[in-house]
DNA sequence: CGTCTTTGACCTGCGC
DNA sequence: GCGCAGGTCAAAGACG
């Protein structure tokens, strides 16, 4: 009986996201017009990378008086040199070589050891999708991106600017992720056990702030199970991508302790590019626009436009740096976000470090967090810095 | 009709 | 060995 009411208050919940998405529309229009990074809103973007030894597991294990076990949710001062804005004015090779007394650190990019189990990421997605009406196909709303990786939403303004809610990069140092798993009461030997089978298992996780369960973040995938959790009244959902061949597989669950938190873990590698047919939108794919940041993608229907560097780089080698997000987001020509997949969080292995050295700067010099971050902030950050050194 | 979701059953691993 | 929880399978139904 407290099951079902506890799967009839989800199955309520996911109704509710339709509507919640013109709220979101709302807030967000109101904070493009917002030029002040230093301005906190009530949308917190931020991302957790924590350590490449966390998985899902540890997390939820963690006693809590919050969701989890890090501070996710610290309000963080725009004046923060270590903000998450801050990262954004850096560009990849900073990124990759940074070193400063920060908190966070590029250094200790878990992406950058592969002997891993799970890469921990944290995003703040708009709580709600984008002001896709119930007018529009129903394959709109479930193209439209919600992921990690792939945040798409309307605005009602080209110049958008600026989202002006607090970004951050918070990373979880593997060891300290490790020590924490170390102190655990279990014996040694069989947290060895442990980590060993977690390290064969390529695991990245996603924190999302976000209403919606099941983000799109541009694959197909097909739903093969869902479980009730454990001191959850929120089930876990069981995604595998649809892909003949590829064995790639995501959980997707709600935090009990806010409800506004889903976390996605992506297991294993995808074994294809992007894919050519994301939920009809394959003319998107290709789209010559794409070359320019821009897609064609029409205001009625939210398309994952094939990443530029996708399009000519379709063989790197793989590059951790690369690794965990290829998309990005772009505004179209009526002002539409379109996202891009994730393929990084599916680790396709594109070198997006030698892709697009003649345009798309947006794209080019942001490293990983180009791919998590929508591009437009990304442009707004460093148009926003710029406008603070001509002040200065 | 094809695709996707739902859901109960089953399998597996782990802790006791 | 047993029980529990997580993970997967697969048939049935929903949906466009």
């Amino acid at each position: 009986m407290e099951k079902k009411i506890k799967e009839d208050h989800h199955q309520e919940q996911q109704k509710e996201e339709l509507n919640s998405t013109k709220n979101m529309e709302t807030t967000i229009s109101s904070s493009t017009h917002m030029m002040n990074l230093g301005t906190i809103s009530d949308h917190h973007h931020q991302i957790e990378v924590a350590g490449s030894n966390m998985n899902l597991s540890s997390i939820f294990d963690t006693p809590i008086s919050s969701p989890f076990p890090y501070s996710y949710f610290e309000d963080h001062s725009s004046n923060n040199p270590n903000s998450f804005l801050d990262l954004l004015r850096q560009d990849q090779h900073q990124f990759a070589s940074s070193s400063n007394s920060s908190s966070f650190s590029f250094d200790a990019f878990p992406l950058q050891n592969n002997n891993n189990n799970t890469n921990l990421f944290f995003t703040d997605l708009p709580l709600s999708q984008p002001s896709t009406t119930k007018a529009e196909s129903s394959e709109v709303v479930s193209t439209t991106p919600t992921s990690p990786n792939s945040t798409s939403f309307s605005s009602s303004s080209n110049e958008a600017a600026n989202d002006t809610t607090n970004k951050e990069v918070i990373v979880k140092d593997q060891e300290d992720v490790d020590q924490q798993e170390q102190k655990s009461t279990k014996p040694q030997l069989k947290a060895k056990t442990k980590q060993q089978k977690k390290a064969r298992e390529a695991r990245f996780a996603f924190l999302t702030k976000s209403d919606i369960d099941n983000l799109d973040d541009g694959y197909r995938w097909r739903k093969y199970g869902q479980k009730a959790v454990k001191n959850s009244p929120y089930p876990r959902s069981y995604y595998r991508c649809t892909t003949v061949g590829c064995g790639v597989k995501k959980r997707v669950e709600r935090s009990s302790d806010d409800p506004s938190i889903v976390m996605t873990t992506y297991e294993d590698q995808h074994t294809h590019p992007f894919p050519m047919t994301p939920r009809g939108h394959i003319g998107m794919l290709t789209s010559p626009n794409l070359e320019h940041g821009a897609t064609t993608a029409s205001s009625s229907s939210f398309s994952i436009p094939r990443p530029r560097y996708l399009l000519s780089q379709h063989h790197q080698p793989y590059n951790m740096y690369n690794n965990s997000l290829s998309m990005v987001n772009r505004s179209s020509s009526d002002g539409t976000f379109v996202n891009l997949g994730p393929s990084s969080f599916s680790r396709f292995g594109y070198d997006m470090s030698q892709a697009s050295t003649s345009t798309t700067s947006t794209i080019r010099d942001h490293g990983l967090l180009q791919d998590i971050l929508p591009s437009q902030i990304r442009s707004d950050t460093i148009n926003t810095r710029t406008n603070e050194q001509d002040t200065q």
